[in-house]
Order: C-alpha cells, then structure tokens, then sequence
DNA sequence: ATGGCTGCTTTGAGCAGA
C-alpha cells in the first residue's frame, strides 16, 4: 500500500504533471491540495480514465483539497469536509475512509508573518484541528493525517535555521502544535526511517531555491501507532520538483507492508 | 543538470504563497 501527498499549486495548471505521476507511482491515495478550483471544475473524468476516484472540496483562487484512491480500493466512506465546530469559508479540509483506512488530507495556514492576523486564525486553526484529530484517532485505529503542514518541525528540516529561527514555519507556537499532534500519537513517517541530511519538501520559485536546495520540510504524512508498525518508507520525491512547470512542492510518499 | 517566481484575477496590477 503506498500513500502520497503532494501540494500542486493549482490543479488546473498541474494536471498533466500529476496524471504522469499517477502513471509512474501508482500510489494507492494521492492527497492533493491547493487545488484552487470549484467542484464543478474538477477534473473528475480525467482522473477517473487514469483510474482513480476523487473526493474534493475547493474554491476559486486559493486552498482547495482532494483525495484521490485508486478504484482496486474499497469505496470512500464517512466523506467529511471542514474541522467541526470551526466555521471557515477557506477549504483545507476532507477526511475519508477506504476499509479500516483512516486518511485525513490537511491545508495547514500559511499564516503569513508571526505578526499576521493570518498567523493568529493558523494557530487558531490549528487548535480546532487538534480537537479534531483526537476525536478522529478515537475513532480510527488506521489513521493517517498528511498534507501540507506549513510548519517546519525542527532546524534539520530548514535550510537555514539561522534566517528562519522564529520566522512563521518555524515558530515556536507552530512547531509545538506539530509536536501536539505527535502527542496525541501520531508518528511523523519520515523521521521513523534514517533520511538524507536537507532533504526538504518545498523550495521558493525565487533565487534559485531549487537547485540551491534552499527547501523546508513542511509536507508531512503522520501515522497512527498500527499505521506506523506497517510503514516501510517515507520518502521525498524532488524529481517531481524538476522541469517545466514544477509545482513549488514535491510529493511526500509513504510505503505500508501489504 | 535542477537555474534568477508562479498562478490567479471582473486582463492587469496586485495579492498570496512560504
């Protein structure tokens, strides 16, 4: 079993690019986010001719999540939308389950600045989100929470700690919500396995970030106890990071015994 | 080789991303 995440930075204009992955890794679910597209334009015929069912909650321009299972998978169930109790008109949200497969599919806030009014409603996002993920784990023995986190969990995952210490990623709110979640037992997969010193998830556009490897790690897939026992890899893959038109995100994939 | 932002929007300058 292999479950992947990958933040495309539009969909619309990543299309070819995931559909040619799909063909490559086969993985059994892709989590998709910032879509930024409605639910009538969802590419659903497309990605249902490459063979996968696709549940999704977008808008226009910004945020926007999917999940995508292939069909050999027992059938979405208990689709849920949103964090409860957290009214929010911005769509970072969708949970499903595929047998007694949990995954729970997160656009974590940006939040800007530390100074943002935009970092005030991620921390406050964050906090209905722990609610949320215990309640979930209750439910779930097999969960799997992954997505795009916006937080860079310690300074090995940022390519310059220096420049970023304290810097939204990387704060100190922001990565005890990250250790939050892990106390409420869910594993960081890639760290259960020995990985490459800088490997990173996201590299700016900007100043050559890429072939400069100036990345954070902030694409994660978290793993329940009986997940976490099965899991075999977690892996990063900055191949899709390359060539025209990259999304500024590479997929993060973890690999399950069976 | 992986190369100095990209995608979006009441179409075009400005916002947001991280």
């Amino acid at each position: 079993m292999k479950l992947a995440t990958w933040n495309v930075n539009s969909l619309k204009m990543r299309l070819p690019r995931v559909l040619d992955w799909l063909a490559q890794h086969a993985p059994d679910v892709l989590c998709l986010q910032e879509t930024k597209l409605e639910d009538p334009g969802f590419p659903t015929l497309e990605l249902d001719a490459a063979g996968y069912s696709a549940h999704f909650t977008g808008q226009k321009t910004y945020n926007g999540v999917a999940l995508l299972a292939r069909k050999a998978l027992p059938a979405a169930t208990d689709v849920t939308r949103g964090l409860p109790g957290f009214a929010d008109d911005q769509r970072r949200v969708i949970a499903a389950s595929y047998g007694d497969l949990r995954v729970v599919n997160f656009y974590v806030p940006n939040g800007q600045s530390v100074e943002s009014d935009k970092y005030r409603y991620k921390l406050e996002w964050c906090r209905a989100a722990t609610s949320f993920l215990r309640a979930e784990l209750a439910a779930h023995p097999r969960l799997a929470v992954v997505g795009d986190f916006n937080i860079a969990p310690e300074d090995r995952d940022v390519h310059d700690p220096v420049a970023w210490a304290g810097q939204v990623l990387c704060s100190d709110a922001e990565r005890q919500v990250f250790r939050d979640w892990g106390a409420l037992g869910l594993a960081d997969s890639f760290r259960l396995f020995d990985q490459p010193p800088a490997t990173f998830s996201w590299w700016d556009y900007r100043m050559l970030g890429f072939p400069k490897n100036h990345g954070l790690r902030i694409d994660h897939i978290l793993l329940s106890a009986p997940l976490a026992a099965s899991c075999t890899s977690c892996t990063i893959d900055r191949n899709a990071r390359k060539g025209e038109k990259p999304s500024d995100h590479a997929p993060v994939i973890a690999e399950f015994e069976a």
